[in-house]
RNA sequence: GGCGCAUUGGUGUAGUUGGUUAACACGCUGCCCUCUCAAGGCAGAGAUCACGGGUUCGAGUCCCGUAUGCGCUACCA
């Protein structure tokens, strides 16, 4: 049987980093085993649920690379379906109708109100099948229903016996009815719940494994019930650890800001295929410890059986702008900008420079060797593709900024320097050709006869061409930046005032 | 409250059927290289493997308990 695997997640909102692991690793099994990866949109919770947060994950999982091989689900589509299986099970008496009226959850409490009712129902000693619609009279119960009562159905949970599942994951897993409660299948107003939809969409769409998150681990008891009473075979089941704060607590929105959702990568620079790679790593680790792996190492090497149990912290550091996501992310970004076939990286940072204004089609034309230089020289230290915009930009535009600290350091500490650079200027101008060879004998031979260290030339020089302390080497920008701009730019005076 | 799961340096992870100096990556420190910053090279700090018992000649690895964290416990997903 070939393997089918789903991302199945719900659209009220942007798209979680891991959510975004969950499908990575649907998504590696699949393609890892030659199954089939689907995507199913979640959004019976009619009220959460918006069309743009579909497009945000659709778009998110496409910015991964990680693509789906059959048309779209909308599960709200299979509610008739669900309905159905809910009333076949009444019918077959697995599930029952429950005529007891709805109660009014506060949406703020309700994780208190749950352990408060869990108390009260154990010190009075109620148990989970104490509910008095449980064995009513099929006639009367058909009777109620057809006189308009509005009643819920609860999947008839036996009193004995229990659940068990093997998790390729968490490993053998076993639970008492007895901890069962008789789940909701169908809310009073019609609308399928949760642990109803999925089941029946799994066995719908012929998923073999279900690979999602830990928080699942226990409802799927619930599930396991579901595909017993329906007469259907379980899947696999695969739950992974969950991605915590450094705090410990569960990385939300909220609480935590941009740094969870997935279009915070795209949109501060990140690589895909860095960010795919990082994800990989959290909470699965490869046979041989190698941790850079492109798209067909990571598919040839991934296995379900290399994830760990333990939840894994996302190492962000919140106050801190320079490590705003977590290190190993941002070095692995920066990894691949420089060690990533240009031509591959070349497309990404047109994109950013179109951005900000500062693409010129001449550098897919006449210029494009420039460009390619001028990128693969650049790229050697910077960490997302912002910098190529911003710092980056003395190289494609006149209209930068100089730091002041750099200023101050590099030129203003030493007046002469004002009229060295001039008259290095000077120098360059007759220079021939006009190379990183050619400038740096020239800036050496000034330095001698100015009787100044050229590093003094060099770092001022940097101020003036770039506006910045660092970045590649002096000459190599002389060469880049061509004797006009380099003269220009030496002559300006522009950051003395 | 009940039930479940987890616990290896700051972070991510390795640690084969229990065997001797607990490994790798990121981060951090120092040195080299050098016009700066990276990269690279070298060196280093940092873990009594959550804690307490037990089994064993021997435990990060097995067993029990405790703690902590997380999850589930809903006519949310």
């Amino acid at each position: 049987m070939s393997v089918r695997v789903r991302f199945a997640p719900s659209p009220t909102g942007y798209l979680h980093i891991g959510a975004a692991r969950s499908a990575l690793f649907n998504w590696l099994y699949a393609r890892k085993v030659g199954g089939k990866f689907l995507l199913r949109i979640e959004d019976t919770d009619l009220q959460r649920s918006t069309e743009e947060s579909t497009r945000s994950i659709i778009e998110g999982l496409e910015w991964l690379g990680l693509d789906y091989d059959e048309d779209l689900v909308f599960q709200s589509a299979n509610a008739p379906q669900h309905r159905g299986a809910a009333n076949r099970l009444v019918e077959e008496g697995k599930a029952y109708r429950d005529f007891t009226p709805k109660e009014q959850y506060d949406d703020e409490d309700v994780k208190q109100g749950i352990a408060e009712r869990a108390r009260v129902q154990a010190t009075e000693g109620l148990d989970q099948r104490s509910n008095p619609y449980r064995d009513l009279p099929k006639e009367e119960s058909d009777r109620r229903a057809a006189a308009g009562e509005p009643f819920a159905i609860r999947l008839k949970v036996a009193n004995e016996g229990q659940t068990r599942f093997d998790d390729i994951v968490y490993g053998a897993q076993e639970r008492s009815y007895a901890e069962i409660e008789d789940l909701v299948l169908l809310r009073s107003d019609g609308h399928p719940l949760y642990n109803l939809s999925v089941v029946i969409d799994d066995i719908l769409m012929g998923i073999t494994h279900v690979i999602r998150g830990q928080d699942h681990l226990t409802n799927t008891h619930k599930q396991v019930l579901l595909y017993e009473a329906l007469g259907a075979k379980a899947p696999q089941f695969a739950h992974l650890p969950l991605i915590l704060a450094p705090d410990k607590s569960k990385l939300s929105k909220r609480k935590h800001g941009e740094v969870v959702s997935l279009t915070t990568y795209r949109d501060r620079g990140f690589v895909p295929a860095a960010f795919r790679n990082f994800l990989a790593l959290l909470g699965w680790s490869p046979p041989e410890g190698k941790e850079i792996l492109s798209e067909e190492e990571l598919i040839e090497c991934f296995s379900l059986e290399g994830i760990g149990r333990a939840n894994a912290i996302f190492n962000f550091h919140e106050n801190d702008a320079s490590r705003w996501t977590d290190d190993k992310a941002l070095w692995m970004n920066a990894e691949y900008i420089r060690t990533m076939p240009l031509d591959e990286l070349l497309p990404m940072v047109k994109t950013e420079l179109r951005a900000n204004k500062l693409w010129r089609e001449e550098y897919d034309d006449e210029d494009s060797a420039w460009f390619r230089k001028t990128i693969d020289l650049i790229r050697q230290r910077f960490f997302t593709l912002k910098d190529f915009s911003s710092q980056g930009r003395a190289y494609f535009s006149d209209d930068f900024d100089f730091e002041e600290a750099v200023v101050n350091k590099n030129l203003r500490k030493e007046p002469r320097l004002r009229e060295l650079l001039s008259g290095l200027a000077n120098k360059l101008e007759e220079v021939e050709p006009f190379n990183a060879e050619t400038t740096k004998a020239a800036l050496r031979a000034f330095a001698d006869e100015a009787g100044v260290q050229p590093g003094l030339l060099i770092n001022g020089s940097r101020a003036m061409l770039t506006g910045q302390g660092v970045g590649p080497s002096m000459f190599e920008i002389f060469e880049l930046l061509g004797r006009d701009r380099s003269v220009q730019r030496l002559r300006s005076g522009l950051p003395w005032f």
